[in-house]
DNA sequence: TTTATTTACGCAAACGTTACCGAATTTAGC
DNA sequence: GCTAAATTCGGTAACGTTTGCGTAAATAAA
């Protein structure tokens, strides 16, 4: 398959043709007869003949690869959309070339020179956590190159895009923990760079506002860009601890942040929900096997994913330039278990 | 950079010089002089010039990227090692085209035949819980093909392989279960052709009669070929359970199976570890948050990706034909937590 | 029959590189 | 000052494919 891979030539000669016949006749072309047709299309599949998909891309000046950049591999929520993501690309005869910025802008942009240099026909981005300058993504959008955002987009960047509600995600959830007898909710969120800490938050100061509580900044905190979620959201819930006015309920708003409140709550024998409540977005497939059963926001991931890629294809195979893009806006779950149950004031009610 | 990017050509024209001029120059070629080298290198930077990477291939008859293939990206197990290939992979100019069975052989058969068909260099492999017939890795392998097995191996194909010690990774987890006073323990297994799922049920039988303690085929139990690990691990602990002669313990090999059985446990109010303990392979990061905290075998997955890949570019690489094949052995990582605490009887003591 | 039109195929260029083979110019050897 | 050897560069073919153009034979139109 490697080492003596059959080419067009090789039939051609076989068969007493030209590399031109074959061809054409493998692409069914019409000005060729259809014994021939027939005697090449069985002399190809009898040698198992395999176009070479480097030459095909030399000629078509396209790779049929696209590049996708995740801040993290090793992780639930991305790598269920680089599930949605493959799953489509493999059927469309792309592959998918997977990068991870780490959160680190300076590898973020290492590895997109990486994946551009490698001829990639689009890319697939969600933003680190700690990208502040995207003059790098304007300059790639405005030289042709086919990309839509996800997750994490890019708001002045005019292409596709395609993100979860997080308005409204959030919103429910601070709603929830409201309903449920908790005033005092802290937000513990990402960087405040990225355009889903922007939303999600702008979610939670409406739930607020709206059912007549006050928005104490002193209760908002972010990571810093660029730093790890877990041990950032360590010291945040131990700071918040030292206020005079504690927090009750929580609600963090990433996989790795949640897992970090968790883990920093039990370790320091917090009790959840009594002493604080937990609410965070998730898109692990064990929340209700923890201790206690968390409530989470989950997010579409492999639709998302799947939305992504098809978004791009669009883009790339578009016979003419595109210039109207569209923003996807996909629907977060909620699912309420015992971190966030009524305080025990309220069911004593 | 995708749509006018700047060939050997145009620096070739635009300095006077001829194409294979400047491709020696930019290969720092002896026979290029240095004011020629110079005036070329200078005039690639300025302008961003980018080798072309498709028509290198075309030429030097290799795509640099490799293929890999496991049974599912969103595990955490999986997604680590796919972490540790793409972290080496990218530092030595490949890319990674991955692809995913969802434990169907004939799934893998047509991944493999889409990875192959983009003429990859070499190919990663995890066999599928459903392969049997394993002729076509064979005669991938006979063609020239270099690829390396990890983790799901198989046995009679020649070739580099990495694994972790299963066997002694599963007589520690039972040795284990037996010092903490379980004497009934079920070993709750992947399918029976995987070489994992024997090796680790020989290190369940050694540390069993080791210890002197009878083995009863009717506690081992494997999951069906191509069946979903899930709905086997509830079917499986249902069954268990209804025997006459409950077990104590139950030792499960794989993620999904062990999450599978501590979500029937808890579903089913089974007491953990009081009626039943449990202990079983996982990569997961929040085990220990986990109601109870769990007991794990933990897999070195980044390690075992980055050794893969090594290997695959050392063979893809060689000059020569390999002939001399080893199969590298990495330690599994034990961590004993509530799950298996020491029976109720035990502890009074 | 002669001319016009299909039909069915081959030639050659091109995609962007690299490498073999020469060849012109400079330098060295004596 | 003449030959020999470096030094430095260009021409060209090749990797495997697709496609524009040309053309011979076969068919249709006159």
């Amino acid at each position: 398959m490697r080492y003596e891979a059959v080419t067009i030539r090789d039939i051609a000669r076989a068969l007493g043709l030209s590399t031109s016949t074959v061809s054409r006749a493998l692409r069914d072309s019409h000005e060729i007869s259809t014994e021939t047709k027939r005697r090449v299309l069985e002399h190809a599949r009898s040698t198992n003949y395999q176009p070479n998909p480097i030459a095909v891309s030399l000629r078509e000046r396209k790779s049929r690869s696209i590049g996708i950049i995740v801040s993290e591999i090793a992780n639930r929520f991305f790598s269920e959309i680089i599930n949605g993501v493959e799953s489509v690309a493999i059927d469309r005869g792309y592959n998918v070339i997977i990068a991870q910025s780490l959160e680190s802008a300076e590898r973020e942009l290492r590895q997109i020179q990486f994946l551009t240099s490698r001829s990639i026909d689009g890319l697939l981005v969600s933003v680190s956590n700690q990208t502040e300058d995207t003059s790098f993504f304007k300059e790639l959008n405005q030289k042709g190159l086919p990309m839509v955002f996800f997750d994490r987009v890019v708001q002045d960047i005019d292409t596709h895009k395609v993100i979860v509600d997080n308005m409204l995600g959030a919103y429910e959830a601070t709603v929830h923990l409201i309903r449920k007898g908790y005033r005092r909710i802290a937000l513990v969120t990402n960087a405040e760079g990225l355009s889903i800490t922007r939303e999600r938050e702008a979610g939670y100061r409406a739930a607020m506002q709206k059912h007549g509580m006050p928005v104490d900044d002193a209760l908002i905190r972010h990571t810093r860009p660029g730093g790890q979620a877990e041990p950032e959201a360590a010291e945040i819930i131990r700071s918040l601890m030292e206020l005079d006015d504690r927090p009750d309920a929580i609600f963090a708003t990433s996989d790795r942040l949640t897992t970090g409140c968790l883990r920093y709550l039990k370790k320091n024998h917090i009790k959840i929900p009594d002493e604080m409540a937990l609410i965070g977005f998730s898109n692990s497939e064990i929340t209700e096997l923890l201790d206690p059963p968390l409530s989470i926001v989950r997010q579409p991931a492999f639709e998302m994913g799947a939305t992504a890629i098809r978004m791009l294809l669009e883009l790339i195979e578009s016979k003419r330039p595109v210039t109207q893009f569209r923003t996807q806006i996909l629907a977060a779950e909620h699912v309420f278990r015992q971190s966030t149950q009524a305080r025990e004031t309220d069911r004593a009610k």
